[in-house]
DNA sequence: ATATAACACGAACATACGTTCTGTGTCAAG
DNA sequence: CTTGACACAGAACGTATGTTCGTGTTATAT
């Protein structure tokens, strides 16, 4: 008859105890040759043969080759009331839905759209808007949005008011039907109207369906800067009185 | 003088995402080449240059020559209630950021507007919008609001399209200057326009400024049914073509 | 146009690292 | 006394890993 296993022995709890403090104090795990300093282990293959063991009793995990690859297995956390739970999982589903879209300036009709530029921080704006994710048409998926004030009476073709927020994404090109913001070379010019391709020429379509469209026979006199994906109108109190 | 450093740009925050993540889900730091697989860098080399300026932020520490060897900075450690309440307080703020408002029908010319009975429960409307609450007029304080969605073309003078959705509030009365719905039983039309009582009469002035104002002689036809506070418009693509 | 810091990259290199291999000692059980 | 499990050890090895070096590009102020 041969002997057989016995359970943990001290060395192995010292390995878990000292895998537990070292991550706390050095936030990385510990290699194969520090657990051995640490144990008193003065072989890598020892402390190996020991974490084989603790893998097999079902305390620790490996991702074999990898180095400092060892971590604990806990206990699952003490679970909290089902209510609570059901709380915070409603504000992540929350926060999910409000996002943060950077309000980067003004768009109107006689300048080029200022796009921003291609190292931009979306998450670290001056000024921003929050909209409901809900809210984007169903494509769209809200990545590298940003927010432009309308100014002046320019955009009323596109059923767009003076103050209201045109919500872009940055495009170059466009397809069939999508509305844009382009600036016309030949005119000095940005417009946001529907966007359409045909026979060698560019039709911009008004948003306004009591209005013609544009043609413009020249294709590259046509600079698309932006897609719009969401206009947003406040609506307060106007002060004028007509005459 | 030459271009100066600016602050974080989207690689180090990849970086910092990646490290937090990748804690969590592994339970160790990733290496060098781990972080430049994950965020798209392709020279350990970079990733170095990447981290130092972390370092240099104070956003990581590492311990040098060792694998691994990379830690976020936290925040001093929290108790667990003061985590917990810095948490939900977080929570709270964006619940209370994101409005709902029930989408209770639509809006057309042809018809009265569809506002709420008196026992309208909005809390528990089948169908709603989310809109944030910084996105209101500023002194408009969310309570009461509902949203219709446009059908037709009929409102167009008002700078609203077919598909639009108008965020309202129920009133019977209204103060001049402010965009209301109102339906003219002299017409059996409902029309959106700014609103002004000069006179014994009713002026309602399009939102369009290209367009002229309806003049109502008889104030007792122009009911008042609610005040437009918001609009919204979710611009997908069109496929008509135009003739 | 120029200068220069920032940004980016690949290669080379030395060391860290985990695994495998081989060997030895101890001890309980038959 | 023999056997086999258990424990331990050092060496060798291949790969993982982080740093250094040299080069190139770009943005921006002057």
């Amino acid at each position: 008859m041969v002997r057989t296993r016995r359970g943990l022995t001290e060395r192995h709890h010292n390995i878990l105890n000292y895998l537990d403090k070292r991550l706390s104090e050095r936030g990385y795990p510990p290699s194969i040759r520090e657990i051995g300093e640490a144990t008193g282990i003065s072989s890598t293959s020892v402390v190996t043969y020991y974490l084989k063991q603790l893998v097999e009793f079902g305390l620790i995990e490996r991702d074999p080759k990898f180095s400092r690859a060892v971590r604990l297995i806990k206990e699952p956390e003490l679970s909290v009331p089902q209510r609570v739970a059901e709380a915070v999982q409603n504000a992540v589903v929350v926060a999910d839905e409000l996002l943060s879209i950077p309000l980067i300036g003004r768009i109107f009709a006689s300048a080029p759209v200022p796009v921003p530029p291609s190292d931009f921080n979306y998450f670290d704006a001056e000024s921003s808007i929050n909209i409901a994710r809900s809210l984007l048409p169903s494509r769209e998926k809200g990545i590298e949005l940003f927010a432009l004030e309308v100014q002046g009476d320019s955009m009323i073709d596109a059923m767009v008011n003076d103050g209201d927020i045109v919500v872009m994404k940055k495009a170059e090109q466009a397809n069939n039907g999508e509305m844009v913001a382009v600036w016309l070379t030949g005119k000095d010019e940005t417009t946001l109207k529907y966007f359409f391709k045909e026979k060698g020429r560019v039709r911009l379509q008004p948003a306004n369906p009591t209005m013609k469209p544009i043609y413009v026979n020249d294709p590259q006199t046509v600079q698309v800067q932006g897609k719009v994906v969401m206009v947003i109108r406040k609506v307060d109190r106007i002060q004028s009185t007509a005459a």
